[in-house]
DNA sequence: CATGAAATGAGTTGCGTACCTCAAAACACC
DNA sequence: GGTGTTTTGAGGTACGCAACTCATTTCATG
């Protein structure tokens, strides 16, 4: 009935005495710290496995003293999403403390390869671990490479880099999040047939080409009576998008979705409304008629227009879970603690009007 | 540009030395122990105020000595979501033993108010803190009462109990939830006017209750071309739904939409294929035709359905976060540490098939 | 001012680990 | 058998706090 699911309460010293060792062997084997003959390493891992001991995480916390230093590499500039992680920091404010862990945040051009891989490499050896907006360019993978050798726990964040070998990456999937909005912006189209569009800030940045990809993949497959338009390039700019865009409107009146893959969603909206203005004067309107919306993330902004009805699914990654993650993985793998994969994925969330968080 | 969140480094005995009092008082305005004059307890928490010191959670940890003992109260039967969480339990191991944790099921009759209150009753004094599956009754209530009094902390999990004094609850807001599946169904049955069916396990239990009305709600104000039949009760029975729903598909041939609240999915999908296999020989289908399903949390059989396409979208609250956030409540009441309610919020995750977990 | 109660100080011990030093033992090699 | 190297043991200190004891001071009250 009242099964006991984490029963251990050994210390170091039963596992010498299992091994026949002494404290400073183990010592030695739990650290990897040279000196040990191969055999003897067996020995004491076998006793540490057969009593399926683990290290007192309060103690080892305790006795090492020092604090940990993390920094989160972000970029420079006023970015939401960016601000966000910043304010869900400050919230674990006295978690964090309560550990004796230290968090920065630093700006750097993350969009320059060269600067951000210089700022990396000037780094090393400052912090224990390092959360990293970063772009996959050799240089930059060469820079996180190096700080690994060099004992840095490396996490990226939101953006990957698989080449390198950074620990873990915190973000999502963004090939199943495109094939997300384009499944939501056909089954919500309905039966209607006609054109969409897609606005992103560049096809050249690895996650906004990804998120378009898995779009189109989904519409090609499923969606045979949706043309898909090109691809406007509105550089996470609401005035460059907003133009873009109402002068697509103006050429497609068919158009019956929208993808809006990055930022400038002021504009999105702003282009969406006076198509919606001018067709009321003109007499067509009605949910029938309106175009289909669906973006990315949860800020003010989106919210706002979710509960007016202009916005119909924001495809959300939760950014204080992600800062809360990327803190987490950083510490467990400073202590060598096991990373809970299932608790620090990040899932790609359908936020709609009645389950805004 | 770096800017440090947590710096503190200070001890108990800063503060004593801060306040001009001993560590011994520190130590009694710390854990509310008697035998100081107010006016010196308010010096002391000026003091830790002012350096806005944490004690150091390690220290803390090891200098108390004994484990916690936390446990889970859960229904007893074969339960999915049960098993589920105590697989994600399972897989924490590592995480509580490193911790000292000892977390344990117990199995009771949890739809049995006496019998429940009873069991609580019993584990008085037992456990630092008790995760409880409850149902809302004035003995279970009470029971619930009893235990914060003795100084046991309590949550409640996936079904509340909002009269008591318990000290936190992990798990959705169920109207939410089902204003979420109305909005999903209205808005995924499209153009086309009909007739909704909801199934349920039992309208007496609360959280069905509660998505029902939220279903109705969305229906009502938003969808006036739907219209939703009366709610057929299953009491979470493949058998059972299966032959209630059946009956009702053969009776309302423009059944276009269906809500399944509870368990008995099984037995839905199987009705839906039947009347899917009916249409098909007789000549109608396609999409335009198809039911739009919509049900709760995922599972090996949800997984399937949705990748089938049977099932349109699930809403669901995610266990293994269910159970790691009550565990985390758990000891952050137990240690007094503040609680990241922003982290704990379990959120209504919508699940399609392309953003399956 | 005497008395007893309340408030406070001073000190100790122990939690389980990290990290260090120094000496002793085991071993390899010629 | 002697040399030098590697491996191991023994022991200590420190980390910051909880929890306790016991002595001392402060205070209110009669």
């Amino acid at each position: 009935m009242a099964e006991t699911l984490a029963p251990t309460a050994l210390t170091l010293k039963d596992i010498a005495r299992e091994a026949g060792v002494s404290l400073a062997t183990v010592d030695r084997v739990l650290h990897n710290r040279p000196g040990v003959r191969p055999d003897t390493v067996r020995r004491v891992k076998d006793a540490i496995a057969r009593n399926s001991f683990q290290p007192h995480v309060a103690a080892a916390e305790l006795a090492r003293g020092r604090a940990r230093r993390f920094a989160f590499v972000m970029p420079s500039g006023p970015n939401p999403f960016m601000q966000q992680i910043e304010a869900y920091l400050g919230e674990m404010a006295a978690w964090l403390s309560a550990r004796r862990l230290n968090v920065e945040m630093i700006a750097t051009d993350v969009f320059e390869p060269a600067a951000l891989a210089a700022s990396l490499e000037a780094l090393s050896g400052d912090y224990d671990g390092l959360a990293v907006v970063a772009l996959d360019h050799p240089s930059v993978r060469a820079a996180i490479n190096d700080l690994v050798d060099a004992g840095t726990k490396v996490v990226t964040l939101v953006s990957d880099v698989p080449s390198s070998r950074r620990h873990h990456y915190v973000g999502i999937d963004n090939i199943a999040a495109g094939r997300t909005a384009g499944a939501l912006v056909g089954r919500l189209v309905g039966q209607r047939s006609g054109k969409v569009a897609i606005v992103a800030g560049s096809q050249g940045l690895r996650d906004h080409a990804e998120r378009i990809f898995g779009f189109n993949q989904v519409m090609g497959s499923e969606f045979p009576d949706l043309s898909v338009l090109p691809v406007l390039e509105g550089r996470d700019d609401d005035g460059r998008s907003e133009q873009l865009l109402a002068r697509l409107l103006g050429k497609h009146p068919d158009i019956v979705g929208l993808y809006n893959v990055g930022a400038g969603t002021q504009g999105v909206a702003k282009a969406l409304n006076d198509k919606a203005l001018n067709e009321k004067t003109s007499g067509a309107a009605g949910r029938d008629k309106q175009v289909v919306f669906v973006g990315h993330d949860v800020t003010a902004l989106t919210r706002r227009l979710l509960l007016q009805g202009v916005m119909d699914a924001a495809i959300s990654q939760n950014p204080g879970h992600e800062a809360r993650a990327a803190v987490r993985v950083l510490l467990a793998l400073a202590r060598g603690e096991p990373i809970l994969s299932e608790q620090e994925k990040i899932r790609i969330d359908i936020v709609m009007r009645d389950n805004l968080p």
